[in-house]
DNA sequence: CGAAAATTTGACATGACTCAACTGGAGTGG
DNA sequence: CCACTCCAGTTGAGTCATGTCAAATTTTCG
């Protein structure tokens, strides 16, 4: 019952038989995240993919003056992982932490290559998936390149509506690569002007 | 003959006998590209990924203002596509374009598919480039958020040594993410400086 | 409740952009 | 071979966006 999410979102994109559905919902793993812990860690393997089933996550690196961005946030029916070392089971670069008590179903990377195998039109979900994660950096890149940092506010704020006001204000400033006073600053500024 | 870099590189990572080393060769169309023109264009979809032969290209995205991005310089002996388009045959984001005089050898997606049945070894090389344009990518992003422009300079000079003195500083500057006139102050700062 | 963390605010510093003027090749046509 | 034009690059003055640091305030959570 709890994987409903899962096999709604993938029957969003492919279409699956009730013996597919039941496979696919079988190699997943239910787990509980208290708030602040890592399910994946820079270093090591990637391991799983992780769907979310409530809660919030967020995926990070750590730069060498120790200062945190953020990749990605992860917020109900949205994946997560290190995309790169998931594929390659290389190490992260990248750390994965709830944000908020959160559930997910973590699928690893042997099961999932070997639900390829069975029902080999999930190999096409997962192929969008990897190719979005491509297209997503690559456009956060030129909007980083292009945009003042309001313009990358508001793009974060149609992106995640969903977790505007559940989020410290400070891994918002993360994400779009600002200090957190300059973001408090700068949110001031558009309520005074909405007045 | 002229493939002979390209099977060169491909055995860097993987062992080929002759006779895939030809049928791989065979599927190459060898191509020569005027300064200037593009070999693949924004909204149509990326037929082929590129290996270079000789000259420099460069990938590229044009903002909403008209101004442009560099995605990836393409030296000698380096691949250049729009991964995304390339991968999903759906219409391309990026533009690339011959900055020099070059020759090119052309891999369309059709036949890089038909070469991964009859050559699987392949595959793994492939899944290798893909893999390094997203993490190339995610990398290039935390740069920019977390670096400043000199550091972002530093960077691209030692990833593209060989390129420096052949290409308009105009281009290096839409690479790092800053105003010609600025990277032109910099370098003139960093002359002075190493006296 | 109390400590720690997040947010706000202000003064000030600075990185990076804009615009305009100037310089110096690299073609091009006569 | 010259004169002309046209970019690319340089330089300077002024401006704007964003960062830094510190202090005050509020919120969160144990």
């Amino acid at each position: 019952m709890t994987c409903a999410n899962i096999i709604a979102s993938l029957t969003k994109h492919i279409s699956l038989t009730k013996e597919e559905s039941e496979l696919v919902a079988s190699k997943f793993r239910i787990v509980q995240v208290k708030r602040k812990k890592l399910i994946m860690k820079e270093g090591q393997a990637a391991r799983d993919v992780a769907f979310v089933l409530s809660g919030c996550l967020r995926s990070y690196s750590v730069d060498e003056n120790g200062f945190e961005h953020i990749l990605q946030f992860a917020p109900v029916d949205w994946w997560i992982t290190d995309m790169y070392s998931f594929i390659s089971q290389k190490p992260a670069f990248l750390n994965v932490e709830a944000i908020t008590d959160s559930e997910v179903a973590l699928l690893s990377r042997a099961d999932q290559l070997d639900l390829f195998d069975k029902v080999p039109k999930l190999e096409r979900y997962f192929r969008i998936l990897t190719e979005n994660s491509l297209v997503s950096s690559r456009q956060r890149l030129i909007d980083n390149m292009s945009l003042t940092a309001k313009q990358r506010y508001s793009i974060f704020c149609n992106t995640y509506p969903s977790i505007i006001n559940d989020i410290p204000q400070k891994l918002i400033a993360e994400y779009i690569g600002v200090t957190p006073e300059f973001l408090s600053k700068m949110r001031s500024e558009l309520l005074r002007s909405k007045k």
